[in-house]
DNA sequence: TTGTAAATAAGAATGATTACGATTTATAAT
DNA sequence: ATTATAAATCGTAATCATTCTTATTTACAA
């Protein structure tokens, strides 16, 4: 389970300054794995503790977490990419995400590995797979629920 | 295999005007199967025989051509969309692109329907799939290339 | 040939993201 | 604790893809 302030270490100790709004980000994603959010959704969050605060620093904050792959870019059909907190599993693997709560499940196999044998054809040296769907409780809440998400509404796209 | 004519005269029944420069981009598009082209593109490609042109024209005529079901967009992780001659194969399937040529080559296996079944806390309502990598004639002439085109390098996104 | 709605051009508006110059601030050294 | 310094930040402007607006042009049916 990450840590806020084993993060701002790693940060700092990789010669990064410990700034108030960049523990306020991390504390964001650090305080909801799975969730995703936008550049949009990170500068309202901080902007609520902090009042000035400038769109820029959030895109380079975003830019240094994910260059230290402690949150992961999760780019979209819609124009917004969204962000959330890296998974700790190292090795490769995939997400399915719920399309009414938002959360990021992984998964542990890969779909595409299985037919790379038989593909005489073709090379494939990359992949992308993104699944969305329903999580078991929100599954169950969906049938009392008279609006639920509908397909392909903030879809994402993942490595 | 699709023919420009055919496209035209199917727009016309329904009640569309046909102008050269539809005639252009369909023409465009049908002729470069499985090659995948960005509006800027098929702008630039326009232009050249169509002096005064405007982006939203293409656009318009994307959008038109996206509704009947001619061509195809590719959500990228870039941040320019790219569009292609919608695939004959009516049933659902998907693609594997070359980095090197550009080309969509079709592929009737779905990885995602084989883990659907296990999957028993997940209900899947939809999902995409993209896969990069060489195709057979491309792979045998990066031998002799000295920049093959990098993975991720206009990367697209498909259903 | 002409009337009409559709199509278009040109450019402005939008929304996400990035870039920039000036100012502030975290941190290390004093 | 004070200070020097580079990093971080602000505020705003720039950029890029895409969409919208309005006036003008055009395909096509009558």
């Amino acid at each position: 389970m990450a840590d806020v302030g084993e993060v701002l270490r790693q940060l700092k100790a990789a010669g990064y300054k410990c700034t108030g709004k960049r523990q306020a980000i991390v504390a964001l994603f650090v305080d909801h794995p799975g969730q995703t959010f936008s550049a949009k959704d990170v500068y309202t969050y901080v902007l609520s503790m902090y009042p000035n605060l400038s769109l820029d620093t959030v895109y380079r904050t975003l830019e240094l977490l994910l260059q230290h792959r402690i949150i992961e870019r999760l780019d979209g059909a819609d124009d917004a990419a969204r962000f959330r907190l890296a998974c700790e599993e190292p090795s490769h693997h995939h997400h399915v995400v719920c399309l009414r709560c938002g959360k990021s499940i992984p998964i542990h196999v890969c779909p595409i590995e299985a037919m790379r044998e038989e593909m005489d054809d073709f090379d494939i040296v990359d992949h992308t797979v993104a699944i969305y769907g329903y999580c078991r409780p929100c599954r169950e809440q969906n049938a009392g629920q008279s609006r639920p998400v509908q397909p392909h509404e903030g879809m994402v796209t993942e490595p």
